[in-house]
DNA sequence: GTGTTATAGTTTCATATGAAACCAATTGCA
DNA sequence: TGCAATTGGTTTCATATGAAACTATAACAC
């Protein structure tokens, strides 16, 4: 066995974000899957349209980082449920401009405090230090990543 | 508008984790998928047998976290392909006994240098201190959630 | 020992997903 | 102008996925 490369899998650092990424997301779906029969790209979608009203589906894929046929089924869920509203944008009629439904906000109401509130109790868990060097190591990473893309 | 909470996805450490974790999964499956046609689940489980020799499907499943339909696929398919092979465990003979064949290794001598390369490209972007900061968040993080899906 | 319960692994079924083809509106440009 | 190339969004199709049912073996209770 010549010099054989062993890959550690509990040691490598995108399986451990792996891990990490999906059972923190699963925890924090299984609150709204069940309670009110949202997806995560449902939810998703929702969450940048409580936050940036009236864009279109093309920016909600862009913010959420989902594809846009995932972004075009979420959409059509979420209309068929009543959650949100779709108008087409006068300048270009291909857009759509979203916006969430009365009966959306109430959802989303609810559902935004039990994310954050889960969001807290994991950083809870980490003391001043550790939470800025995180938010900081996570803004570098994601920027190596996003450059990496556009190359 | 009484004093609504706004959920900023940007800010939100589940959904960072989530992308972040999405594009360097997927940057390092581009290279094995396409040149091995390996899928992630597959090369997973490799890369736990190739560290862990011997083991049942049960405890490739513990190890990669994925759950056990998708260990059972992986392994129908590598031993489609002949990377693996399985024998029954004498002392309980509902376990299989898993291990990379001569093939598999081949493969997995050419795809672990490549996982590893990538993952210090992209470690090679924070510097000593970060990557001390990061190992022991994820360390702790990697443990509330442990515990919290025990309770 | 026999009956019950638990475990390893597979199969089935219904749903989720992404790539590619597609349609419609817009832009670029000769 | 007119026509090719681009873009926003949907549909199709083939594949991936997970929950639940299932099979076979083992462990436990009595």
């Amino acid at each position: 066995m010549p010099g054989r490369v062993l890959l550690e899998l509990e040691a490598f650092l995108p399986y451990r974000l792996s891990v990490l990424s999906n059972t923190v997301s699963q925890a924090i779906a299984r609150i709204y899957e069940a309670r009110f029969d949202l997806s995560v790209t449902e939810w998703r979608a929702m969450a940048v349209l409580g936050r940036y009203s009236g864009i279109s589906a093309r920016e909600v894929a862009l913010r959420t980082a989902m594809d846009k046929v995932a972004v075009s089924r979420a959409v059509a869920r979420l209309l068929d449920k009543g959650l949100i509203e779709r108008d087409t944008a006068e300048h270009d009629r291909r857009q759509s401009v979203l916006q969430l439904s009365e009966a959306g906000w109430t959802i989303y109401d609810q559902v935004a405090p039990l994310a954050l509130e889960h969001e807290q109790r994991l950083l809870d868990h980490l003391d001043a230090e550790e939470k800025q060097w995180l938010a900081r190591i996570l803004d570098k990473l994601w920027q190596v990543e996003r450059s990496a893309l556009e190359s």
